[in-house]
DNA sequence: CAACTTTTGTACCGATCGATACGAAATTTA
DNA sequence: TAAATTTCGTATCGATCGGTACAAAAGTTG
């Protein structure tokens, strides 16, 4: 029971940048798209070793679940986080559309939207993580939805839990059309449209 | 100039099934999905051998157009002709929703609806049929808001080319979700939320 | 039946897939 | 510096990929 100093033995120090690596990979994806991008394929573009990335990540699936987290922390999250800001649920919405529709580097979510049509192609961790994902993104929608009811800015007819699958549905459905090269002003159209179902009648 | 007799020097006929090939293919491609499909699994699956295939298709992009060409005739051109019904556009949107969340056999149109998002993996001549499938459908759906329009029964701050987009996106939403394994109750629910956003006021 | 034409599928191609064995390299410990 | 320990990437595995050459099979024609 020698306790924590066990551990002293150590031989040659990791060199591995799996945050970079993580980052690459993103980037990767991103770029050529899930299916498109083979295991060989993801590890020339991250500068990864293949047997590197199987002592990282155990794999294709630990992979993509570590990207997937990457894109929460960096994407996901700040996003739901902007919806606790005390705006009006108009304002709100209006501010949402534009963020995902503001056109950046990358090809807005697509990422993210082929994992969640992919399910089938993808590893059983990235799958709970996508879940996980998911049932996180509901929640802070359904919490939204739920302080604007509040607030008597909403229709009162429609349960918070229907409200949040319908606007998860349709935020989805936006990066889907981005991704397919609909128009960004077509797109913030439909948006509003679909979003403005749900505030109260006048 | 023999004219037409000139063809008549024949060996062994045809024995392929063509249709019932590509019937067989369709159902593959739906029972497991278009990327999980290997073409050599097609094959298996449809009783053609691989270079039947590449005779009577000239391959992958062939088969997969042709297959879609038998799902437009089995099923969206039904669906759209459905649009010309002398009926309200509360009524058609209704029973438009009832058909597609109805529960077949097939998992919905996942097939179509899969075909739709990974345009990047499927052949040119693939490409382009879903590309006229495309422009057929926006084209019915934007005929039927227009005449929804003559009567008064839509919103007419709304073009028809905008909701034509809408309503196409929101049809394919109802499929992904159902692809998704989401209740077909609650996809009704959502898709007569985004139908009707496009009414008119009251 | 024999000559001829066309269809068919076996059997194979090189490339690439996901995955790993293993020796060289790098660092710490004695 | 020698031994011990751990990481690293080359080089390789068998399986499967999309794609095709070619000989046997199955017809028609005379």
């Amino acid at each position: 029971m020698s306790g924590i100093s066990d551990k002293r033995r150590v031989g040659r120090p990791k060199t591995v940048d799996r945050q970079g690596s993580i980052e690459l990979a993103m980037d990767a994806y991103w770029r050529e798209g899930i299916h498109t991008l083979s295991l060989n394929e993801v590890c020339r573009q991250s500068k990864l070793a293949k047997p590197s990335l199987y002592r990282e990540f155990g794999g294709e699936d630990g992979l993509m679940s570590a990207v997937l987290g990457h894109y929460r922390t960096l994407i996901i999250s700040p996003m739901l986080q902007a919806l606790e800001l005390p705006l009006s649920f108009g304002e709100l919405s209006e501010a949402l559309i534009d963020r995902m529709t503001a056109e950046s580097e990358n090809p807005a979510g697509c990422l993210f939207t082929e994992m969640r049509l992919a399910h089938a192609r993808l590893g059983p961790i990235t799958q709970g993580k996508l879940r996980d994902l998911g049932q996180e993104r509901l929640g802070a929608l359904e919490d939204w939805y739920r302080r604007a009811l509040e607030q008597r800015q909403v229709k009162s007819s429609i349960s918070p839990a229907l409200a949040a699958q319908y606007l998860d549905t349709q935020l989805a459905a936006i990066l889907l059309q981005l991704g397919a090269g609909v128009p960004a002003e077509a797109v913030k159209a439909q948006a509003r449209l679909a979003l403005g179902a749900l505030n109260a009648s006048p």
